[in-house]
RNA sequence: GGAGAGGUGGGUGAGUGGCUGAAACCACUGGUUUGCUAAACCAGCGUACUCUCAACAGGGUACCGAGGGUUCGAAUCCCUCCCUCUCCGCCA
């Protein structure tokens, strides 16, 4: 969320936002500055009549001892009047806060003045694009003939087992996976300077909180609602939890985790053609990489994050482009995003891989992730960033559409070999 | 799942109703001393919100796992929940 002290002295700014983001209604600025400015006047009031009480009860204390029980009687039924004053006024406050923190969980967080203006997907800028998109002799197909015609992927035993978007994977389709997973790790781990970890794969709603699924995303997170848990979205949200009201040594900063996990999304409301195939389904693999960095240095880090995802795609040699996303197609709560496109051979079409994105502070002050500066001034929240390195699936579609031959065997790209053990699917 | 014990500041740990935002020690920061290092000594050292203020700074409130309750007054008593540990059961 923002700073309700930057909301209270930029309202102009934030209303902006919303605008450009086309989240929420602007009205809730209104909205917010009223409750805040209501809420620190009952505070105000609230703090006094502690005060009093205070001051009334150590008197009590002191007449008491002195044994003048008549004063300390007056004295207590003063005290009473006061704790009356005071319990309303705490509830009071309480119910303003809590109205406030609603509202101030629906503020979108505000984009980087580098970001195009923009409603849909047409006002994205592609800033980046390989020029190797590879030449075919033949008519390359898709990779859903290619999952079957060589066995990779058995989606109706994945229906039947689960349900629809819970495909199995066989043999060489498998083993892909591993290896996929094991090269991405590596490659973040020796090359990207990441510490690895294995975050769990459910979470409670404070982290899907703290990184913004909860509230208004909760469609897109499967519940366990015995035990008030969801099974993660991405593996942003665990890791980024891992700090969740914590302060960090200024001098541990920048802290680079990486993970492999499973993905589950309900994907609900999204049918027809882009569902085909691995290009959209339920349960996923990715590897992700999450920062915590010095405020000042996150939009750095942010290209080097991309750098990182980049890096993986570049080995594989796929493929791709680079988006830079404009302010109506950012999540609410990112303040630049860049999308990582490979290109689709048999589809011919480009398939999003990575999304890349700055949160600033938004996400760190929803979860209080502070760090401690050096020279004793106060703690200060921290930035966050994370992106796929990469999400698996459609990276296993184009590797599969672009690598096929005219016999319909796969070639394997190069640096997977030593984690696949063979170099050809078929 | 059953029984028991416990959750105090960055760490260890004292504290069973008012003088405790919290002893002591460690860590950390600054200073003195020192040829250097070490040691010793002195001082400082939680967070959030809020009010006054141009600022420096100062005042107030809250916080001893979380939320309620009792009381004039709660880290301290009561209730609920969460978490940790020990034993038993179950189990990869």
């Amino acid at each position: 969320m923002l700073d309700p002290h930057f909301i209270r002295e930029n309202p102009e700014r934030v209303r902006t936002a919303i605008r450009q983001k086309n989240s929420g209604s602007v009205e809730l600025v209104d909205r917010v500055l009223e409750l805040d400015e209501s809420y620190r006047a009952c505070l105000t009031e609230l703090q006094q009549n502690q005060s009093d009480a205070n001051t009334v009860s150590a008197s009590i204390g002191e007449l008491m001892r002195a044994g003048k029980q008549e004063a300390a009687g007056e004295a207590k039924s003063r005290a009473a009047e006061l704790k009356v004053n005071i319990k309303e006024k705490h509830a009071e406050a309480k119910t303003i806060s809590g109205e406030l923190n609603a509202l101030l969980l629906e503020i979108p967080n505000i984009p980087h003045d580098s970001v195009p203006e923009g409603k849909g997907a047409d006002d994205n800028q592609v800033v980046f694009e390989t020029n190797d998109k590879p030449a075919f002799e033949f008519e390359p197909v898709p990779h859903w003939d290619l999952l079957d015609k060589h066995n990779l992927v058995d989606f109706d035993r994945g229906s039947k087992v689960t349900g629809a978007g819970f495909p199995f994977y066989l043999g060489q389709g498998a083993r892909l996976q591993r290896a996929l997973v094991a090269f991405f790790l590596d490659l973040a781990v020796k090359e990207g300077g990441y510490q690895e970890i294995q975050p769990p794969y459910v979470v409670n709603s404070g982290s899907a909180t703290g990184t913004g699924q909860l509230p208004d995303k909760e469609d897109q997170m499967y519940e366990l609602a015995r035990d008030d848990l969801f099974l993660i979205p991405t593996a942003e949200v665990p890791i980024t939890n891992f700090f969740r009201d914590e302060i960090i040594d200024e001098d541990d900063l920048p802290v680079k985790f990486c993970a492999y996990t499973p993905c589950f999304r309900r994907e609900a409301g999204s049918y027809g053609k882009d569902v085909r195939g691995l290009n959209r389904i339920h349960q996923f693999d990715k590897v992700e990489l999450v920062q915590f960095v010095h405020p000042d240095l996150s939009y750095e880090a942010l290209e080097g994050l991309r750098a990182d995802a980049e890096r993986a795609l570049d080995r594989l040699k796929l493929p791709y482009r680079r988006l830079l996303m404009c302010t109506g197609e950012m999540g609410f709560t990112q303040a630049k995003k860049y999308d990582l496109e490979v290109w689709s051979a048999g589809q011919k079409k480009w398939l999003e891989v990575s999304s890349i994105s700055n949160y600033e502070a938004y996400q760190a002050r929803r979860m209080k992730i502070r760090y401690r500066p050096k020279g004793a001034v106060k703690p200060t929240i921290l930035h966050t960033l994370n992106g796929s390195g990469l999400a698996l699936p459609r990276i296993v579609a184009a590797l599969l559409e672009n690598n096929q031959q005219d016999d319909r065997t796969i070639r394997i790209p190069e640096v997977l070999v030593p984690y696949t053990g063979f170099d050809v699917i078929g």
